[in-house]
RNA sequence: GGAAGAAUGGCAGAGCGGUUUAAUGCGGCGGUCUUGAAAACCGUUGACUGUAACAGGUCCGGGGGUUCGAAUCCCUCUUCUUCCGCCA
């Protein structure tokens, strides 16, 4: 949720980056601005009126305990300004829920730096490694390479619970488990502190990362307890610091997760979806962080770098795009996307999603560091795939088919235990 | 799931209808003393809103109610503790 003050600071340049954002209800900003004011005006005349009944209310006290007769004319005074803050405190309340109810629409803006345009096709590669892989003669996609070694079943899945639920079977499992242990290993090595987490999260908790109300058809609802299945770690591993005021020396604080990621998926179809391209529960290792304004622009390569620094360890070719205004989540202000290249599908598959989203998140978390003089500022959150499992494996899968079987990655094989799918 | 009790400022802990603008202690911060430190003593120390700055308002787990007035009484929800039941 963008803060007030930003938007009365400057209008004109809100609404401006709000459009390169693709952001069509740009009048909204003028209308949050204009119930603020009514909200201000109004919450004004009520508190007099409060401090009035308070004043009297303590005349009261005073009158009774001298049994004062005059104590009932005055209570009768105070009578007639409980109506009228009756009124006002409608009024206002009236106010406050409008204008969140508005503030809520408005995406995060984008940074300086985040390319305009409407669609993915405008997004922009910063990177893209040199030579894509060579194709071969009989190459087969992951779902063809799944049933060939009988690693993944996606029939069982469906069996079990529907399209979009894999099974993973004996070195197909070891080898997911495998990706869990070597990412959660990786993001130690960079500080990262390990989490373990509840896979359901409270209304509340959905609401602060923002998942709610602009997502609320993409998560899996548990209607009898009234809780949400989580799309990603990143809604129980940001929750943990709502409501917190952090000292600046706290800074940064790194985090990491691993947590299987619950997505509706409502209306994807097609090709898209295809074997583990697109599925409603997959796996993933989530890194977060959460750091001082000043600095979430470094932070923001830095964890670039560690997602980076995977897909090198597992050689596998990729290119990182900045994202454009138009393509980029409802939360962001800046995202870099990871993506690696698949010969057999012929397209590159989205592995990572790293993004600074400001204070957009630490608005609604209530999230703050205390400055030396005393003051209460949003600090920054940021976070990143780091990373997903299914398109990791299916590029793995892919990418490494050989004659004699599928090679396992070096820096895999001490957690598989095996060197080849075979 | 059943029964009973509880929820107060960073922590501990009073207050149970009207100078509470929430006592007191610990912790934190500043100072005196000291070469420095400790101890002792003195002072200071919550959040939100609001103002140019004051003032003012709100907050005693959440929500609602009673009352001229609620931390205090009532209803409800949540969480915790203890006991019982069930059970990985």
């Amino acid at each position: 949720m963008l803060q007030l003050d930003v938007l009365r600071a400057n209008p004109q340049d809100v609404k401006k980056r709000l459009t390169k954002k693709n952001f069509k209800q740009i009048n909204l900003v003028d209308t949050i601005i204009e119930l603020d004011d009514k909200r201000k005006a109004s919450k004004t005349e009520l508190e007099a009126l409060l401090a009035e009944r308070n004043k009297l209310s303590k005349e009261i006290g005073i009158l009774m305990k001298n049994k004062d007769p005059k104590a009932e004319d005055v209570k009768k005074r105070v009578a007639e300004i409980k109506d009228e803050i009756d009124f006002k405190e409608a009024a206002v309340n009236q106010f406050e829920a409008e204008l969140n109810e508005s503030l809520v629409q408005l995406p995060n803006l984008p940074a300086d730096i985040v390319p305009e345009g409407r669609t993915a096709e405008d997004n922009v590669v910063v990177y893209q490694v040199e030579k894509l892989p060579a194709a071969h003669q009989g190459d087969l996609p992951h779902w063809d390479l799944a049933k060939k070694y009988n690693i993944i079943d996606f029939e069982l899945g469906v069996k079990l619970s529907g399209a979009g639920f894999p099974v993973y079977i004996g070195k197909g499992a070891v080898l997911q488990r495998a990706l869990i242990s070597f990412f959660l290993s990786e993001a130690a090595k960079s500080g990262y502190q390990e989490m373990m987490l509840p896979h359901m999260v409270s209304e509340e908790s959905a609401y602060a990362t923002g998942q709610l109300p602009d997502k609320e058809g993409q998560m899996y609802h548990v209607t009898a307890d009234n809780l949400y299945l989580i799309p990603t770690a990143e809604v129980p591993l940001t929750n943990l610091y709502r409501d917190v005021i952090l000292e600046e020396s706290d800074f940064p604080i790194k985090l990491t997760g691993y947590t299987p990621c619950f997505r509706r998926e409502a209306g994807s179809y097609g090709k898209d979806v295809r074997g583990l391209n697109r599925l409603h529960q997959f796996d993933k290792v989530e890194i977060v962080q959460l750091q001082h304004p000043d600095k979430s622009y470094a932070t923001l390569d830095d964890m670039c770098k560690h997602v980076e620094g995977l897909l090198k360890e597992l050689k596998l070719p990729y290119r990182i795009l900045r994202l454009c205004g138009g393509d980029m989540s409802f939360t962001s202000a800046l995202t870099y996307d990871f993506e690696v290249y698949s010969v057999a599908q012929g397209r590159w598959l989205e592995v990572s999603s790293v993004s600074n989203f400001e204070s957009f998140q630490s608005n609604r978390l209530k999230l703050r560091y205390r400055t030396e003089d005393n003051k209460k500022i949003l600090a920054h959150t940021l976070n990143g795939s780091a990373l997903a499992l299914p398109r990791i494996l299916a590029g793995i899968l892919e990418l490494n088919q050989t004659e004699e079987g599928i090679k396992i990655p070096a820096v895999l094989q001490k957690y598989t235990g095996f060197d080849i799918i075979s």
